[in-house]
DNA sequence: CAAATTCCGTAGCGGTCGCTACAGAAAAGA
DNA sequence: TCTTTTCTGTAGCGACCGCTACGGAATTTG
């Protein structure tokens, strides 16, 4: 007997002329998700319990298990919509610059105004909702999509170096860790208080220490 | 009657010559809040059970509570070991540098050894510590204290830029807050693993920003 | 010695944690 | 209508949380 994987029947992959059997849930899954991304945004994994949870979702225990799996799914998949959402003007920034130095440049102001946004919470969840984490994996996970972030820069600018359209002994590794250190740090002054305008002097500042074009380093 | 204050005899004030009444402590108390320190700065205030903390500390839970008072008193004393011993060189490299540039410079390039210190946790612990906490007062308290920092470089750069060794239209507040950002990202860094020289490279890639003597900005 | 004072180890307090058993309610199929 | 299926609310599980009452142990004072 190979072990049982419970049946998942969160995202109705059937037609819409087919109805379920049962009981139909009394509240939109979406909706209460939105929800459990705002609070794990505004107070991490560990500190939003799971009763902080069914209040702010409007609903009970049993309904968030049934629908979500446990509070580390739950979380997962609030990871997910915030990358979907929220957090997608990064990835955006990075694939649809021209450069890598304009691509930086629109990462780090929308990341000014999106840090600030008084309408959710301020900074970057994948930053702050798992740090000081008694569950590793949890921690991890974000972790490696801050890595990967700092990579998927070190990419662009790679690139840049390998075309001319930066200098060919540009420090990649370098530079991009300074691009995602000023991102990381303008996610910790959003919460720490910093204005939008604050925040985009520093990412007008930071932009300074990209070589110019036909500008050879050293 | 007005509550009393209960009596604190954690730091003995006074001769060497008078010995205490009762029976001795049997633990060293600076060793105990050392380890207080390091398990408070690897796994941050909310992450840290006092059953951790007893463990690591290596006494009951009754002689932690009459040596330090609660949790909350012994992270705090923990934040003030911290500040004077592994923290100080951020306020020495501010207060001794002899220029603002001087000083962030000093300040960056020590904050990336100090960061990835094998010897210790990576990383600053005033940032790391109280983040996501249930407790929102010791959350201030060290958001408190980096903004504090933030004010100081901002006043070392404010200084210059009315000496003139800094141009006199320098944007004091941007350019503090963008070292402070830097530093805050190293910080982040450090913890998902980053390397001394990467760090180091990241410093010498943020001070490129800074306007040279006799070159004004525009 | 006895008395007084202070510390330590055991053991457990009330509270919250993540999670779930259970029974009733609400829907579809027969 | 009756059965089947699924969801919902109550109520509570064992584990851990921060914290402490209590009695015995260790030390100074008289």
């Amino acid at each position: 007997m190979h072990s049982m994987v419970k049946q998942q029947k969160d995202q109705p992959q059937v037609g819409p002329g087919v109805k379920p059997r049962g009981r139909p849930r009394s509240f939109d899954r979406a909706t209460a998700l939105e929800k459990a991304v705002m609070a794990f945004w505004e107070h991490g994994y560990e500190a939003t319990s799971v009763s902080d949870l069914t209040r702010v979702m409007g609903i009970g225990a049993p309904s968030l298990y049934a629908a979500f799996g446990d509070k580390r799914s739950l979380f997962e998949e609030a990871v997910r919509v915030y990358g979907g959402t929220y957090g997608s003007f990064s990835g955006r920034a990075l694939e649809e610059g021209p450069t890598a130095r304009a691509a930086v440049e629109r990462l780090l102001r929308e990341a000014a105004a999106e840090f600030t946004d008084p309408g959710h919470p301020y900074g970057c969840l994948v930053i702050h909702a798992a740090t000081n984490c008694t569950t590793p994996e949890v921690e991890d996970a974000l972790r490696r999509q801050r890595n990967a972030n700092v990579s998927a820069i070190e990419s662009r600018v790679r690139a840049d170096a390998a075309t001319g359209e930066l200098p060919p002994d540009t420090d990649a590794v370098a530079l991009a860790r300074h691009a995602a250190a000023v991102f990381q740090g303008m996610s910790q002054q959003a919460r720490d208080g910093a204005s939008r305008e604050e925040l985009e002097g520093v990412a007008e500042i930071a932009m300074a220490v990209w070589p110019r074009a036909g500008t050879h380093a050293g």
